[in-house]
RNA sequence: GCCGUUGUAGCUCAGUUGGUAGAGCAACUGAUUCGUAAUCAGUAGGUCGGAGGUUCGACUCCUCUCAACGGCACCA
């Protein structure tokens, strides 16, 4: 005889095993019209779920969060539903909910248009009309994959096979004559769903993830709750896509890219300058955490690659030039190079740490179809470094670097770091018991530091695994940028040793570090976190002197060079423009500051200053706005708070 | 690389069933000298991504190709 114990600790009892349903009907006929599943001891169920001993029930109504998950895979299943009624023959494979919304994945010869979405999206709300129950049934495993193979379905007979574990329940969801082979929990009828979905794209994508399988056809939708919230979801989207990198770097003149390059970028003054106030910081940075900087050749022997193992895992990616019968590769990474310069002279342990740190120019023959604005590109450069050490001083090194990478994300005002460890890949050089050393030594460097992070088997390097710093865009792609890779194999594979105290040679490790990753991809990530307002240590152009009328043209002249000498980056507006159009002008521009000069601050010998945000900070001098700006760029702080 | 979409003036875009292109902003010229998000008038500007083909005729149709965009796979 169940005991019901509600969210407010309330009890109700029950002479016989009663559904998630019948006890929010018990509560009250309100409840139980808005009653979508249940949660059963923390485990999400049907409304139709029937508990048979006492446990804790919350009901899950539209405004709980879990609904979301509900209705998104809902919606995913009224839409294959929709697909299966409209095109008869098409084969349904998975359709999960994921982050704003849900996919399926169909297989069918013909491509889905634009046109075939709308109709789909159509059909969907007539589903949703006809207020189907959905229902769970339990199979007999091989009855499903008869009927399955029976209606032509492979893929799910596939998917009976070898997805769903062996002894684990095949349970199936019905809808009217429609039926998908689903774990659930669903909602109790397709009217639930409500009228808030949209079809956003189809996309290719393959079965089961693996490029050796056919290319499927993948529609994306987004679900919630309602028509209102699906607006709003809308309507952020929109505006997050006016963050786009590659928007605001076309506004803002601060680099392009043109066919005759792919994947490689021109950069424009003002997005140069970006570039160097990082470059610059981040050599501030590396002097004073021991690091040396050096640089090295953009082209080396093949032989070179051949010997780190790049050549063998890399090589189709590898951009080459040959000369005298001698075969080149332009470097796509500088650890080899780095490996150089150690090897030169004899080292000691007490060499050791040994970082050697370079803004290395990379190039990279990636794959066409993963190429995407600042983020992925063809040449890139890393704020590489690597480190040369003993086994005994991994520890140290990694943890310092953790630091250091949180210090300089904080700077730049990210507060939303993703942490992963990626392990061992399947092809891999070194043997398992280096691997698991190194796997250990960062593990343990990321819970000393008591940091929340991601487990990623298999994604490691092909030379050690690797620590990732992740920052999103505004879209919320996820985009690696700092690293930390522990390597036993690569110093040993060229040749790199040391002393030790004993007298004997030994390998030092290795460890490949970068804390932006690519400078250009952090960048464009720079660029959609502040949606192109830079802090003003970072602003290409800090300040514009414009003025109102040509008679004050001597002065203007006078405030720029005054503030140049003070090392800002300022330029003059001295066109026959009215002010309003000048303010309108820069301010679009995203210049931090305005500084405004009429005849009234040439008669006081001040300038009127105006912020990006539209704030008049009134008059003052030239010294005195030059130490406020001063001390705004050494605090690296965010001067304007605006989106 | 794979699937899909897109590619017209410097930028943002329009261009009906094939009959050799249009707007706004920007640019240029002139007038205006003005106090915090667009002053007015005029002028000029495009081998319609590229190469082939069909046609009397192609921005419009076909083939190939390049690039960008959205995904997938990949990412040292």
């Amino acid at each position: 005889m169940p005991v019901i114990t509600l969210p407010d600790n309330s009890k109700r009892e029950f002479d016989r095993p009663v559904s998630v349903a019948e006890v929010a009907a018990d509560i009250g006929p309100g409840l139980a019209k808005a009653t979508l599943a249940g949660k059963v001891d923390g485990k999400l169920v049907d409304a139709a779920y029937v508990i048979e001993h006492d446990a804790e029930l919350a009901i899950v109504t539209g405004r709980d969060e879990e609904a979301l998950e509900l209705i998104r895979h809902d919606a995913a299943h009224v839409m294959a539903q929709a697909v299966q009624e409209l095109y008869p023959g098409t084969q349904v494979t998975i359709g999960p909910a994921i982050e704003n919304g849900f996919y399926y994945d169909f297989a069918r010869d013909e491509p889905f248009t634009p046109d075939d979405l709308e109709k789909i999206e159509a059909r969907m709300h007539e589903i949703v009309k006809r207020d189907l129950p959905i229902e769970r049934e339990v199979w007999d495993r091989d009855e499903a994959k008869k009927t399955f193979a029976g209606l032509g379905e492979t893929y799910k007979v596939e998917i009976i096979d070898e997805v769903i574990p062996q002894g684990e329940e095949l349970t199936v969801y019905r809808q009217g004559d429609w039926f998908d082979v689903c774990r659930g929990p669903h909602l109790p009828s397709t009217g639930k769903l409500g009228d808030g979905f949209k079809l956003m794209k189809v996309a290719g994508a393959y079965w089961r993830g693996d490029s050796r399988n056919p290319m499927l056809q993948r529609i994306y939708g987004t679900a919630w709750p309602n028509r209102k919230e699906l607006k709003a979801y809308l309507h952020r989207l929109e505006e997050a896509e006016k963050r786009d990198h590659r928007r605001i770097g076309k506004q803002m003149s601060l680099f392009h890219t043109q066919e005759e390059a792919p994947g490689m970028v021109f950069w424009h003054d003002r997005g140069w300058s970006i570039y160097l106030a990082l470059q610059q910081y981040i050599r501030e940075k590396l002097r004073a955490h021991g690091y040396q900087e050096v640089h090295t050749p953009q082209v080396l022997d093949r032989s070179l690659w051949e010997k780190s193992g790049h050549w063998d895992k890399f090589g189709d990616m590898i951009f080459t030039t040959q000369s005298e019968n001698r075969d080149y590769a332009i470097k796509p990474m500088n650890c080899p190079a780095h490996v150089q310069i150690y090897n030169q002279g004899l080292k000691s342990y007490r060499d050791l740490p040994l970082r050697l740190a370079e803004f290395g120019s990379c190039h990279r023959n990636e794959p066409s179809g993963t190429l995407h604005g600042l983020m992925r590109v063809r040449n890139f450069v890393q704020d590489d470094a690597h480190i040369f050490c003993t086994e005994d001083q991994i520890q140290s090194e990694v943890s310092a670097f953790i630091d250091l990478v949180f210090e300089v994300y904080r700077d730049f005002g990210f507060d939303q770091v993703l942490v992963a460890l990626s392990t061992r890949p399947e092809q891999r050089v070194g043997d398992d018991a280096l691997w698991d050393k190194a796997e250990h030594a960062l593990e343990k460097a990321l819970n000393d530091k008591g940091l929340e992070w991601k487990l990623q088997p298999g994604e490691g390097a092909f030379y050690g695994p690797k620590i990732e710093f992740v920052l999103k865009d505004c879209l919320g792609r996820e985009w690696q940028c700092g690293t930390m890779q522990v390597d036993f194999s690569m110093p040993g594979r060229l040749d790199a040793e040391y002393v030790g105290e004993d007298g004997n040679r030994h390998v030092p490790v290795m460890l490949h570090r970068a804390i932006l990753g690519s400078v250009e991809r952090f960048i464009g990530v720079l660029i959609e976190h502040y949606a192109g307002h830079l802090p003003l240590w970072l602003a290409p152009v800090q300040a514009v002197v414009a003025n109102i009328t040509d008679r004050q043209a001597d002065y203007v002249r006078q405030v720029e060079e005054s503030l140049k000498k003070q090392g800002l980056r300022v330029i003059s507006d001295l066109r026959n423009e009215k002010i309003g159009f000048k303010i309108r002008e820069h301010t679009l521009q995203r210049v931090p500051y305005l500084l405004v000069i009429g005849d009234r601050e040439v008669e006081t010998q001040t300038v009127a200053v105006r912020t990006r945000a539209g704030e008049d900070l009134g008059s003052m001098s030239i010294d005195a706005l030059a130490a406020r700006l001063a001390e705004e760029v050494a605090s690296r702080g965010r001067s304007v708070l605006e989106d």
